[in-house]
RNA sequence: GCCUCGGUGGUGGAAUUGGUAGACACGCAGGACUUAAAAUCCUGUUCGCCGAAAAAGCGAGUGCGGGUUCGAUUCCCGCCCGAGGCACCA
């Protein structure tokens, strides 16, 4: 009997479906897994053999955890909200819920051909309603929450109102507006707008007017880290500075914590490292500086810097304060002041674009000075734009011996150097040690570096001109997209005070458009449908919810996904509680998986769930790079010349469809009817054959070089599929794709089904027992696939089970017992055939659900076994050493070696190491 | 510039990090079966030397240069190259 894959497959596909053969439920004995998969935003072009990569791995891995003994939870669903449906739908004019309807069945008939075992009746789509209604409703909670930082956990907002009737914000300072204090009589004298404004900066969701990412070419806000370069990430286009109204999430509350998190969980170095330098946490000090200014209205003022370098006090040559900062109009004298003036304009005519491609050294001096705290001097104020106004207090103290900025702006202004580090400094660059022993540093002369930074310190707080402060480089999040495609905001302006609407009245629904243009001033297509947004006392919001919204909570609907009471029940969620195994790419590191671990913290801080870190394990699949061909055409010609002839040409380089190429050599018949331009091409050969040249790049339309997994299927079966996927190299490995090496796994596959069926003599499979050596052998692969498995080192578990059929083969094994049992092993790779086989040998029920096959140690036990003998640590012939052998025992036997004998030329060897079950080594004299 | 991860045959990769470097495949070469093809099977395949060839042997070899060790792809020091991330964060 041939292995007919494609029957095979169709058939069990269709059984497992009719059979509900994944389904999962909330109530087992077994220990409970949860493996998920970063769900796909269902973008119109499909996927390509790259993006199964990590669904594989998880589909593996959950099947070996099923037969493991237990109860699985692994779904999938789709991040269906997203500006690329939008943009498609302003370009086609199809309604975006319609060809997000399209492409998710696309989607889904692709991930269905490569047999998944994912439990569809717990699907999610971030755009149903059903769904959004609770992203919603926790934006509501957020909404309607507060940091309180004491005790670092989100608490209800009621329960501030109420401190502050009682004591005012003495103890709860605000994050959002930094000098906001009063007492509980002023609170209380508060009229009912101010109170809202108050509020509103304590918020963990909230509402401000904020200098944003706009970008003019996509008509929305983008998010910091949608910004590459000072250019869109999607489609590069310009990003300019604008002020609006919009949400915010106070991610910065929890920057702690999510810092904190990172020791708990388990990501790779690299993705915990991008999470905390996005953090970005630094110690240092807040110095208050006496400022020396001549005009009125900065009497009383103080400039306040953050340094993380107090060590360096007494290096202060300048400061610099932002452009943006409060004391310029305060400080600039009337001397500096033209001056100052055309700066600011200069700086407000720089997009933020300009200011990140030409780093110019740019500035002007305030005409103000600050004194310093410890020495007769006036430091002078300098303003640029190499500070930022909104890290740290938007002005620095100035160190150009020590910090290369610094020395840079001082050379370029030629302001004197203090040196206070001696021979560290050499004047034609800064030093940024921590090493050096200071010099001209008054009191903290002498002294090491990083002795004196404490030193410095103390002193500082004892004259209570500075503390110690530490910061962070994290913004809060921007949340609102003038967009259409994306939830709306359960929120009504009422007199200019956001009003939360009732739980009851969720979802807030998204209307129905075709038309999407932006509103008027810079607001979404929403505000162009007056009748929708006009409700009783006021207006809606019509801005929508950011693409990482939906994605922020996923993972808790799939425990739950059909409930219409809560966003997951308390039971579920205590249930299934963490991922265990979250698989995703890396481009996530700082958006999503930050995002999602803020929501998980904030409802687990208001007690709706039970745990506050999503994914107790992540992992990181690689790319799969596509692997282009090229054809060299002579420039100004028809004419095409073979990529071995090509240096002798002036040559233009062009993408070929890869679906023409045959390993390198091209159908030039092909490649004349592929594009009307090459009709009439000629070749200039290599003895009649069309060498292409190659290059491994991004797997992308635009290069021809995209690989359809539906084709793979196809052609080879999704068994093989997803075990040359597996076989490519470690999953976490960035790999280019060779459609050519499939057949090395498939020839695998059909020499695994000979060892059940023979084509003349139909199934071979017998009941005598296996030898010994069988299972020998198959004990061995068991034990080597399932560590394999287990540490997801899936190319080399399936390396194994090719050594396991190459042996098997060869030992003409065909018992029974031992091959269902190798079925079990090999099912969560190549569940078809698995089942295929399971049946076809009579055996009962799915071996879905069997149990996997416990390694019997008495086969692998070894009496004897060969061990490389080194002589001089260079491997020079094998010997068998008797398992129980004696450190004497070996010794006598390698001296007796013919080679050993040889090397040692009548001389005593100087030392004979015998290390068990590795090696020997004889060390010559 | 800083941080993280890498660099092994013609190719993908293995050696579960101090113990036989190149498992398992792809490709290539040769052969068997076949009228032929497909499929399948067998043999060889890191480089160099010695040899008609085979066997055996010798030397070199995991980006480069040093070091530690009986023994280094693995550990240490100094470079080079590649991928990804961050980038005026004081």
């Amino acid at each position: 009997m041939e292995y007919a894959f494609r029957n095979i497959e169709r058939k069990w596909q269709e059984n497992w479906k009719l059979g509900n053969a994944y389904r999962v439920s909330n109530q087992s004995a077994k220990p409970k897994y949860y493996v998920l998969d970063m769900f796909p935003y269902p973008s119109g072009a499909g996927l390509h053999v790259g993006h199964p990569l990590g669904y594989i791995a998880s589909d593996v891995f959950s099947r070996y955890k099923r037969l493991k003994g237990f109860n699985v939870l692994h779904p999938m669903g789709y991040d269906s909200f997203g500006l690329p449906a939008e943009q498609y739908a302003i370009e086609h004019g199809i309604p975006p819920a319609v060809s997000t309807d399209q492409n998710i069945a696309t989607f889904r008939s692709q991930l269905d051909k490569i047999g998944f075992c994912y439990d569809w009746e717990r699907e999610v789509r971030t755009s149903d309603e059903g769904y959004y209604k609770w992203t919603q409703w926790i934006f509501l909670q957020l909404f309607d929450s507060w940091m309180d930082r004491t005790a670092q956990k989100a608490r209800k907002l009621n329960e501030l109102v109420e401190i502050f009737e009682r004591e005012g914000n003495l103890n709860h300072p605000c994050p959002g507006e930094k000098n906001l204090a009063f007492a509980p009589m002023e609170w209380n004298g508060f009229s009912a707008h101010r109170k809202a404004e108050v509020l509103m900066h304590y918020r963990l969701a909230f509402c401000g007017i904020g200098e944003v990412n706009w970008c003019e070419a996509l008509g929305t806000v983008l998010a910091n880290d949608e910004v590459i370069n000072g250019v869109s990430e999607r489609g590069g286009h310009p990003v300019v500075k604008k002020k609006l109204r919009q949400w915010y999430l106070r991610i910065t509350e929890y920057a702690e914590r999510l810092l904190a998190g990172l020791q708990t969980v388990d990501f790779s170095d690299s993705m915990k490292e991008m999470q905390s330098n996005w953090i970005g946490k630094s110690f240092g000090a807040e110095i208050d500086f006496e400022l020396v200014a001549e005009n009125p209205s900065a009497e009383g003022k103080k400039l306040k810097v953050y340094t993380t370098r107090p060590d360096t006090l007494f290096g202060i040559d300048f400061m610099v304060i932002a452009p943006e900062h409060a004391l310029v109009e305060h400080i600039t004298s009337p001397q500096q002041s033209a001056g100052v003036a055309a700066y600011l304009d200069y700086v407000n005519s720089r997009s933020e674009r300009e200011r990140m491609a030409e780093k110019k050294i740019t500035g002007v001096f305030s005409g103000a000075y600050c004194k310093h705290p410890f020495e007769e001097r006036n430091i002078p104020v300098w303003i640029s734009e190499y500070v930022l106004a909104g890290y740290g207090t938007g002005a620095i103290m100035a160190v150009p011996c020590g910090d290369e900025r610094d020395f840079k702006f001082a050379k370029h202004f030629n302001i004197p150097i203090t040196n206070i580090i001696g021979s560290y400094y050499d004047g034609t660059a800064a030093n940024p040690t921590k090493e050096a022993t200071l010099e001209n540093s008054g009191f903290l002369n002498g002294l090491l570096m990083t002795d004196a930074m404490a030193v410095a310190l103390d002193q500082l707080e004892a004259l209570g001109i500075g503390k110690r402060q530490t910061n962070y480089r994290m913004r809060d999040a921007a949340f609102s997209r003038q967009r259409y495609w994306g939830e709306p905001f359960p929120i009504v302006w009422k007199d200019d005070v956001a009003v939360p609407l009732p739980e009851s009245s969720l979802p807030v629904v998204l209307p129905p458009m075709t038309d999407l243009r932006p509103g008027p001033d810079a607001q979404g297509p929403l505000a162009n449908l007056p009748e929708w947004a006009a409700v009783d006392g006021g207006t809606r919001e019509v801005n929508t919810m950011p693409g990482y919204a939906g994605s922020s909570w996923y993972f808790l609907r799939y425990m739950d996904p059909k409930n219409t009471d809560s966003f997951c029940s308390r039971e579920a969620s205590d249930y299934w509680g963490q991922v265990d195994l979250y698989i995703g790419g890396t481009e996530h590191a700082v958006g999503h998986l930050l995002y999602s671990r803020m929501w998980t913290k904030a409802l687990y801080d208001l007690g709706h769930i039970g745990f506050d870190e999503p994914f107790k394990r992540l992992v990181n699949q690689g790319k799969i790079g596509g692997d282009s061909r090229l054809v060299y055409r002579v420039r100004g010609t028809k004419q095409f010349v073979s990529a071995g002839l090509k240096d002798q040409y002036d040559t233009d380089e062009l993408h070929v469809d890869v679906t023409m190429v045959d390993g390198l050599d091209l159908d030039m018949e092909a490649f004349k009817q592929w594009k009307p331009d090459f009709a009439d091409a000629t070749f200039i050969t290599e003895d009649g054959v069309y060498k292409c040249g190659s290059r491994l790049e991004k797997m992308s339309k635009r290069y021809f070089n995209v690989v359809n997994p539906d084709d793979i299927v196809e052609r080879y079966g999704a068994d093989t599929f997803r075990m040359y996927e597996m076989f490519l190299g470690p999953v976490e490995q960035d790999k280019p794709w060779d459609t050519k090496g499939i057949e090395g796994v498939h020839r695998f596959i059909k020499k695994f089904w000979r060892l059940f069926f023979d084509t003349e003599k139909g199934l071979m499979v017998v009941d005598t027992p296996a030898a010994d050596a069988a299972w020998k052998a198959f004990y061995k692969m068991v034990k080597k696939v399932e560590d394999d498995t287990a540490r997801f080192s899936f190319n080399t578990a399936v390396s194994s089970f090719m050594i396991g059929v190459n042996d098997l083969t060869e030992l003409h094994c065909h018992s029974k017992d031992l091959l269902t049992k190798f079925l079990v092993v090999l099912s969560p790779y190549a569940p078809h055939i698995a089942e295929e086989l399971w049946a076809a040998t009579g055996q009962p029920g799915s071996v879905l659900d069997a149990s996997y096959p416990l390694v019997e140690e008495k086969y692998l036990v070894e009496t004897s076994r060969e061990y490389p003998l080194a002589i001089n640590g260079k491997t020079r012939t094998t010997l068998m050493i008797d398992a129980d052998a004696s450190q004497a025992d070996v010794e006598a036997l390698v001296l007796l070696d013919p080679v050993v004998v040889k090397w040692l030329e009548g001389k005593a060897p100087k030392k004979i190491i015998y290390v068990k079950n590795k090696m020997i080594n004889v060390v010559l004299g």
